[in-house]
DNA sequence: CAGAATCCTCTGCGATACTG
DNA sequence: CAGTATCGCAGAGGATTCTG
């Protein structure tokens, strides 16, 4: 016999996937990396010029998360100025396409949340 | 004339969709409770029950902006125990589908995550 | 160029207690 | 039952400075 508590409502239990993964993917700048990344490697350097306003040190720590998730690979060449490159890894890349969905309905809902938000605004008032 | 910076390598804007929504559903409770609402509307004490570990402060302050932007709508029934209801609006429906492709690309990838993640360590040990 | 290290601030969020 | 209000802390993350 088992208890009724996680047969009821398909609840989200505190170590189910998707919160693990959204523990993962839901901070400020993994998701937007994956995004400034995209089919090839790029520099560090580059990475940053990508994605405005990302401080070096959250670009590197979220790299660094992302490499040991096996989503990101680092490719160093030593070079006169040191070369690091950075791409998906085939895992990273299956990511895009659920990211893309969301990228999606981001542009054609966001005038509508606004809208929204507005409206709500002058209602409250 | 303009300038090439914002032309060059399509970077994330500081304003873009993706960042605005992002602000949004990516916390820690917005995606859940999207989750947790589904197809019916919702009493409160039955989604608290749902999200296991969410706090009754953030699941009123997470429905409250949802409901500000239009995403959930709020139903109240004044009877003895008074009965409030949650529920997607359509846009707030919109929402599960890429919602779901995440969902499903965590419960394909999480064990190859988990496996890169103890990979990594052991290499780093 | 690509970082590591340090400091410091701001706020997300939990814990607790009270109300209609 | 469904909240609101207040307190407090841990940790995310920015700014700055220093290295190979």
């Amino acid at each position: 016999m088992v208890t009724t508590s996680t047969l009821v409502g398909n609840p989200y239990q505190q170590d189910c996937p998707t919160r693990r993964i959204l523990d993962r993917i839901g901070d400020k700048w993994t998701v937007l990396i994956v995004g400034a990344l995209g089919d090839d490697a790029v520099r560090f350097s580059e990475l940053r010029r990508r994605i405005q306003g990302i401080s070096q040190k959250m670009l590197t720590q979220t790299l660094r998360s992302l490499e040991e998730d096996g989503l990101v690979s680092r490719t160093v060449t030593a070079q006169v100025p040191i070369k690091v490159e950075y791409a998906l890894t085939d895992v990273g890349q299956s990511l895009r396409a659920p990211l893309k969905a969301l990228e999606e309905w981001s542009i054609e809902h966001l005038g509508s949340v606004l809208d929204a938000r507005i409206a709500h605004q002058e209602a409250g008032a």
